[in-house]
RNA sequence: GGGCCCGUGGCGGAACAGGCAGACGCAGCGGACUUAAAAUCCGCAGCCGCAAGGCAUGUGGGUUCGAUUCCCACCGGGCCCA
């Protein structure tokens, strides 16, 4: 008979369909309810907790946290997630505690422009994208201890931000011991000593005579977190602060509403006092390498020498010198002008005493260019200040220029230009006619003074009558001759530069946490008290940005909220009556903040005492440097034996390389120095995802064309539909624009959550960047498919199980088990599957086959398969566990089960198949024995018949043989 | 301009430590089953060639018995810095 009558696919009521999919998924997903109804998901409990097993090994592993947005998930989110949860519960299935938690990064942006459009407040907005995009994510199954959720807008949480930053507030960097130390430490010092502390203007004073402000503004100049003035791009019409992306020509990319660059007082980060921790400690990490030296060029440690240039008849109340940072002080016999940056205080001195219009005509206009504008300019600007230093190797008298090219943030604002070695002083000097001398000569390259030439080499034209000669010096030697002779001269010394700024913290926006701070009405600030908090965004009627040219931020306009007492604030009385009138702080804290530290959150999201359990925090967190194989905790970190970070997986884009992971570091530093957590560093593994892009069509003149305007003619052309026009498929990001967006929900309806999972991973490789193509997910949702039919009776539903195993497909099994668990340790997920469904490809029944029990597996092996597919395709799995009678429906599936082993003799073959080359090409295929030796084989390659007609009878000069993989003959 | 990464069939990709290039999937082709189709199953399939054979991992060199893999130069694409 034949197995496969003609039926209709309603008597086929057990075939893995898109419909069978979704309601077995579904029914999977209800039974994961808790029973109080509030909740969904695995639990895994915290040390102490019931149910916690203590012998098992920890796996934290964490995505990067999402910014909900109105839109919803794009197939992009589920790439990084689907992959951390295969690794989780195959890490599950090994035996460890897995720690795999969820969250939102809620405060930003988006919300508050959506508030001022309509009113609606950002919170409402914000709480409908969350339930939106948990939905979506529970959709997918994803294996989320989703008892831990929280959101960064949550009270309950940033309550702790608040305290994290006070705790920064409160701390200072004591660099003799390069480590975070609290500011009570330090007044007391200065107190018990009775310092001497500069009181700003020249003037000092004994911190017994200073006056609480004088104080408190000395302290301040330490507070890790400090208010301090930066110049900023404000635009008096947005009411905000601009990043210099979002400027062009000076005005607002939105709008295109002039931009004022302009000081500002506000809260700053001292994360520069960390530059060497860390830049150092990237060595500790196991991070892509690319992401570690992004990190380390952004901190920019650069080695150089601190010059001072005496100022040729300086005027009254300016300073007597001119300081420059040069990571080149060899060539200070080539210094033949200086240019300072056009905010640095020399140059308005300068205005000051000669009145020159040309010069504050220049410095007007180059203060509101950003800082990319005046680093990209071709052209070279700049204008004398008419003052002059002296250079002091040389003795002359060179004269002091601005320009925009020099910027305000970088060394000291203002650099000693060495034209002759410096392509943009070269250039500079070119267009103003100032004097070029060479002072280094560089081996292969001839200076023509045509061009800088810039390098090491060997000085020259460097030497006085009197002090110094560098002449015939290497440049290294040179550098450390002449830093020796500063210092001797006292006219400088040797310094490290970093390209790192202090991070600007406050932004004019309503949508973030408030600082608690007030001030009172001196300007002194005063902290709120830890008691108080959390300090609670207020709401606002009108959430519109303030139009003036003063900067006020949105919450300004809760004067009932912003005007109260120190009391009601919350201020501890020993600080300040608490009837004093107090005005907060109106600024909020930038996105960053709430996502500096919501893996230390995840560990205990419920404490309401700590911002992370001291024990939950050491058991996630903490582990030996192998890895978290070892069970139990470490008691403290020990550098010898322990892992520097915490978070064993941390998965997420490159995009934030940079500024997250650096703010991340730099506060998980601080708490480390405070005692607060027990690892320098936050993410011990890195791990980025690439992007999934799509396709798009390009016309001959490289415009793009949509995708849904293209129509395919033939094989492989495409054409747009309207003119006929030939266009070729490129990649490109998916975009509203190129109509070539996936939204998950559709591919699920269509295929089931099992099947969109399976075929992110199997697109390529994680880390690559990879087109999404709708066509292929069927090859995955057949594998599905067929793996359903080996086991299951369509017709019936019963298990179709072998009653004996075949040897070859056992084999295969144990080969299958390995090849996985290895691909998943490595995170090749691809080609983890590709090896599922070779393993189905080879234990398919043909669909002729008399007897349907014939064939396949056996009850035994299915259920091995269905435990190694299971961190795949978890649904399919649990179900194909309940049809073989392995678990019932609802009780967790698989979750408590464990990884099958695979037994390693299984792994070897006894006769291998040894290719024979000549001359490099393969010309014959030997069988020989695997314990077959060298000799052996050599003997058996040159009497094969195959070989020996290849030969034709010319000399054999060499025989190369590899063990187990090949023979090359050589003639 | 400098730095880093990447170029493999019609397409996505595999080859993990220098050793059989193209696993696995899509698309394609042929066959079985079917009145027919779908579905399924069995095959074929880098390119040129009837074949023998030759050519093939962006291009050109180099190292090596042997190179997708290592080195140099160039071309093309991407990311970062300036």
């Amino acid at each position: 008979m034949s197995a496969s009558p003609i039926v209709e696919t309603n008597e086929i009521p057990h075939r893995y369909t898109a419909a069978y999919a979704n309601a077995v998924e579904a029914k999977w997903q209800d039974s994961l309810c808790w029973p109080d109804g509030k909740g969904y998901g695995f639990r895994q409990p915290n040390p102490g907790e019931a149910g916690f097993d203590a012998s098992k090994p920890k796996f934290y592993c964490l995505d990067m946290f999402p910014y909900p947005s109105g839109a919803g998930l794009h197939v992009g989110h589920p790439e990084g997630y689907t992959a951390t949860d295969i690794i989780c519960r195959y890490k599950k299935l090994k035996g460890f505690n897995v720690l795999h938690p969820m969250g939102w990064d809620a405060f930003g942006l988006p919300a508050e422009q959506y508030a001022i459009q309509t009113g609606v407040h950002p919170e409402v907005t914000t709480k409908k994208a969350i339930d939106n995009f948990r939905r979506q994510l529970k959709r997918f199954g994803f294996m989320y201890d989703w008892s831990r959720e929280f959101a960064t807008i949550d009270p309950d949480y940033y309550k702790w931000t608040q305290w994290i930053w006070l705790q920064a507030y409160e701390s200072w960097f004591d660099p003799s011991v390069a480590k975070a130390r609290p500011i009570m430490e330090l007044s007391a010092r200065f107190a018990h000593e009775n310092t001497v502390i500069s009181i700003g203007d020249g003037q000092t004073k004994r911190w017994s005579d200073c006056t609480r402000r004088e104080q408190q503004a000395h302290l301040d100049t330490f507070r890790l977190a400090y208010i301090g003035e930066q110049t900023v791009n404000w635009c008096p019409k947005l009411g905000t602060v601009l990043a210099n992306e979002e400027i062009i020509d000076g005005r607002s990319e939105r709008g295109g509403h002039p931009v004022k660059r302009m000081p500002l007082r506000q809260w700053m980060f001292r994360i520069t006092a960390y530059a060497d921790r860390l830049l150092a400690d990237l060595a500790l990490v196991d991070w892509p390498e690319s992401t570690r030296t992004l990190q380390s060029e952004w901190i920019g440690r650069s080695e150089g020498a601190e010059i001072r240039f005496a100022i040729v008849d300086p005027s009254g109340d300016c300073s007597e010198s001119l300081s420059v940072f040069t990571t080149r002080p060899d060539t200070l016999f080539g210094a033949t002008y200086m240019v300072l940056a056009p905010e640095h205080p020399l140059v308005a001195h300068a205005i000051a005493r000669n009145g020159d219009a040309k010069l504050a005509q220049y410095i007007a206009w180059a203060r509101n260019r950003s800082d990319i504008d005046r680093q990209q300019s071709k052209e070279k600007t700049g204008c004398a200040t008419g003052l002059f230093v002296v250079n002091p190797a040389t003795g002359a008298r060179i004269p002091v220029w601005t320009a925009e090219y020099v910027l305000m943030g970088y060394g000291t604002g203002a650099i000693m230009a060495v034209p002759a070695h410096d392509e943009r002083d070269f250039d500079f000097a070119r267009a103003f006619s100032l004097p070029i001398v060479q002072v280094v000569e560089i081996a292969g390259v001839s200076y023509t003074g045509d061009a800088a030439t810039s390098g090491e080499g060997c000085a020259v034209n460097s030497a006085n009558a009197a002090t110094i000669s560098l002449d015939g010096l290497a440049t290294l030697e040179a550098k450390r001759v002449v830093i020796s002779w500063l210092e001797q001269m006292g006219i400088g010394a040797m310094r490290v530069n970093y390209r790192l700024r202090d991070w600007l913290f406050s932004r004019q926006r309503y949508w973030g946490e408030p600082f608690p701070i007030v001030f009172d009405a001196d300007g002194n600030h005063y902290p709120v008290s830890v008691s108080s908090l959390p300090l609670v965004l207020p709401p606002l009627a009108d959430y519109s940005p303030i139009e003036s040219d003063v900067p006020q931020p949105p919450l300004a306009k809760a004067r009932e909220w912003t005007h109260t007492t120190a009391g009601a604030a919350g201020v501890d009385p020993a600080l300040l009556a608490a009837n004093t009138a107090v005005v907060r702080e109106t600024n909020t804290m930038p996105g960053w903040a709430g996502s500096c530290w919501y893996y230390l959150r995840y560990c205990s999201p419920k404490d309401s005492q700590h911002f992370v359990s001291p024990e939950a925090e050491r058991y996630w967190m903490l582990s030996n440097r192998a890895g978290s194989e070892t069970t139990g905790a470490p008691a403290q970190y020990d550098p010898a034996t322990c892992h520097a970070g915490g978070v064993d997986l941390y998965v997420g884009g490159s995009e934030h390389a940079v500024l997250h992971l650096l703010y991340a570091r730099f506060w998980h530093k601080m708490l480390f120095d405070l005692g607060q957590v027990s690892t320098p560093e936050p993410m011990g593994k890195l791990f980025h995802q690439g992007l999934i892009t799509s396709h798009a069509f390009q016309r001959a003149d490289k415009t793009l064309v949509p995708v849904d305007e293209v129509e395919e003619r033939g094989e492989g052309g495409f054409v747009e539909a309207k003119t006929g026009e030939k266009v070729v498929q490129i990649v490109a990001k998916m975009s509203k624009s190129l109509r070539n967006v996936v939204n998950p929900d559709d591919i699920i309806a269509e295929y089931g959550a099992d099947t969109f999972r399976l075929y992110e991973m199997y697109m390529g490789p994680l880390e690559a960047s990879k087109p999404w193509n709708t066509r292929d997910i069927v090859g995955v949702f057949r594998f599905l498919q067929r793996a359903w039919r080996l086991a299951v009776d369509e017709r019936t539903g019963e298990p179709l199980c072998a009653a004996q195993p075949d040897a070859k497909i056992e084999k295969l099994l144990h080969r299958t088990i390995h090849k996985v668990a290895e691909d998943i340790e490595r995170l090749s997920l691809n080609t983890a599957i590709a090896a599922m469904i070779e393993l189905i490809n080879a234990a398919t029944r043909p669909t002729g086959m008399a007897d349907p029990s014939q064939g396949g597996m056996t009850r035994d092996q299915l259920g091995r398969f269905a435990r190694i597919l299971w961190p795949f395709a978890p649904h399919f799995a649990d179900e194909l566990g309940v049809k073989l009678g392995l678990h019932p429906q609802g009780a967790g599936g698989f979750y408590a089960s464990s990884w099958p082993s695979h037994d390693a003799a299984m792994l070897v073959d006894d006769e291998i198949e040894l290719p024979v080359q000549i001359q490099g090409k393969v010309k014959a295929r030997l069988m020989v024995s695997a314990k077959a030796d060298i000799a052996a084989i050599e003997e058996i390659a040159l009497s094969n018949a195959e070989v020996v007609a290849a030969l034709a009878g010319r000399p054999v000069k060499k025989v190369v043989v590899v063990a187990g993989r090949m023979v090359n003959i050589v003639v």
